[in-house]
Parts: structure tokens; sequence; C-alpha cells
DNA sequence: CTGCATGCAAATCGTTTGCAGTTGA
DNA sequence: TCAACTGCAAACGATTTGCATGCAG
């Protein structure tokens, strides 16, 4: 593994921003500091850190990945409305594993949960339109 | 909402099946039926139906959304070198949701949670392999 | 009759890949 | 030096969409 200037930005800003940005907005974040790179960089580089355990890779359901400059495994809440993503400050609950393995035939070795829901501004915003209805 | 033939045995086929088919697959099986169906056509039933509420989507992490004749609410096992996809017989945890909603500034609504592991046949694979190896 | 639904093909979206030139160790 | 890495553009797989036609209510 090379350390290039791509892969040393990339890192960088991914570990500047809490906003589990997915690729094309890595893109966009690392294209400050470095104009010319190109978005097949950023896919390969994200891919390569995260086999490296340097980031983590969110592939949450039906959208696009996400990635997240804390490697600590954590669960996430995804806003319904915005798309919006935080961490969820909930410990790893390996006793679902050991549930779901005496429960099914399989080996069951892990678990992928993401909770769902409305963030405080998308919230705010639906009591508003509800209330306004009245 | 108009019962076409294709949206009825769409349906019809999706309940007979137990195999949490993706849309292309639902393709197959229907064509049988029905052999000029487009794939374009299974793919707005299947999303009509979802928003009906008479299938279920699946959409776990990654992949292709799969779909599942089955109305009622339950969590699903994959298995990570065939990606099968089964049903776990575990109550839904809406005390998830709860301990949640209390960790994390959002209106926590619901979860999404699915277990990774290995399937039995694939299970027994890697295990002959592994014995093979010493 | 009329508008929702269809088949078809082209378009889109996110991501991956092949290739020729570049660069870090 | 030289394999790993880059930028670029084309390829890809899943899904969506525009359009002219078809058919259920």
């Amino acid at each position: 593994m090379r350390m290039t200037n791509q892969r040393r930005i990339i890192l960088q800003e991914l570990r500047k921003v809490f906003s589990h940005p997915t690729a094309p907005e890595v893109y966009e974040l690392v294209k400050h500091k470095l104009p010319n790179i190109s978005l097949g960089t950023v896919y390969r580089n994200l891919e390569v850190l995260c086999d490296l355990g340097l980031i983590q890779k969110i592939d949450v359901a039906g959208t696009q990945k996400r990635f997240d400059g804390t490697v600590v495994d954590h669960y996430h809440v995804r806003c319904l409305s915005c798309s919006r993503i935080d961490d969820v400050p909930l410990e790893i609950l390996h006793s679902l594993d050991t549930a779901a393995r005496e429960l099914s035939d399989y080996e069951v070795i892990k678990h992928r949960l993401e909770f769902l829901g409305l963030c405080p501004e998308c919230k705010a915003k639906t009591d508003k339109s509800s209330a306004r209805k009245c």
C-alpha cells in the first residue's frame, strides 16, 4: 500500500466531517484540495481505506453507500424525510446474534441494524404542517 | 387501481414461493405464465403492490431489493456466501426503537435489522474446506 | 370511452473497470 | 526502478422513465 496524496486527503477530509458522506459527496469535499482528482479514485480509495480498517462503510438499505471516518462499530439513524444520518450511542447488541443463531439454522455471524425516523429539523417541519392543517 | 392480468399473476406467483426473489427473478417466474410481460411492468407492479400493502419489499443492504409475498413484519438472515435469504422467527423488537428514541434526538419510528451469516449448505462447504486444509 | 397500464427501448444512477500515463517508496 | 496508483472514459447492473398502444372499468 502506498500513501498517495489523494489517499491522505480523502482520509483527512472524511475524519473532519460527521455527515457520513456518500462517495460523490467525499469527491466534492476532496476536490477543494485536489481539483483534478477523479471520482473513480475516490471510490477506489474509499474501498482500500475500508479494507485497511481506517474508515467504515455504512451500506444500509436501498440507497448509496456512505462512509464514516470512525472505525468503532456503532448503529445509525436515518431520517426518512431528508436522508440525513446520525450515530446512535447504543452499544452493539451481540445478544441479537445469539438469539438469531438459536432460531435459525444459519451460522449467524453478525447483524446490521439501522433506525429510521425523523430528524429534529424534519420533525419540526411535520409538526408545523400538521398544525396548519387543523 | 386496476387489477390487470399481469398484476394478478405477479401477486399469485410471489405468494407461491418462499425464496424472497429479486425483481428479475419474479420476472422469470411470471414469464412462464405470461411470456410477453416486460421487466419494467414487473418493477412497476411490485412497487404498486407494496404501496397497497399486498406484498413486502425487503431492501437490505448493498444488493438488489427482494420481495416477500408475506405481509407480516419479520426479520431475515442473509448468507454471506450465496446471498440466500431466509426468515428468522424472532418477534419484532419494538424495545429497540424505544431505546434509540431515548439515545438520539430523532423521532425514531422503526428499525431495519438483518442478520448475516452462513446458510447450512455454505457452512458445510466451509467446514469441509477448512478440514481439508489441516 | 378514457385513463391507468403495458411493452419496449432508451435513460439514469451509482459504481466498477480497462487502459495508458504518473509517481511514491 | 517499477509496481501501485492515477485520471479519464467507457462499461456495468439495477432500476426508472418516455412514449405509443392496449385494455379494464
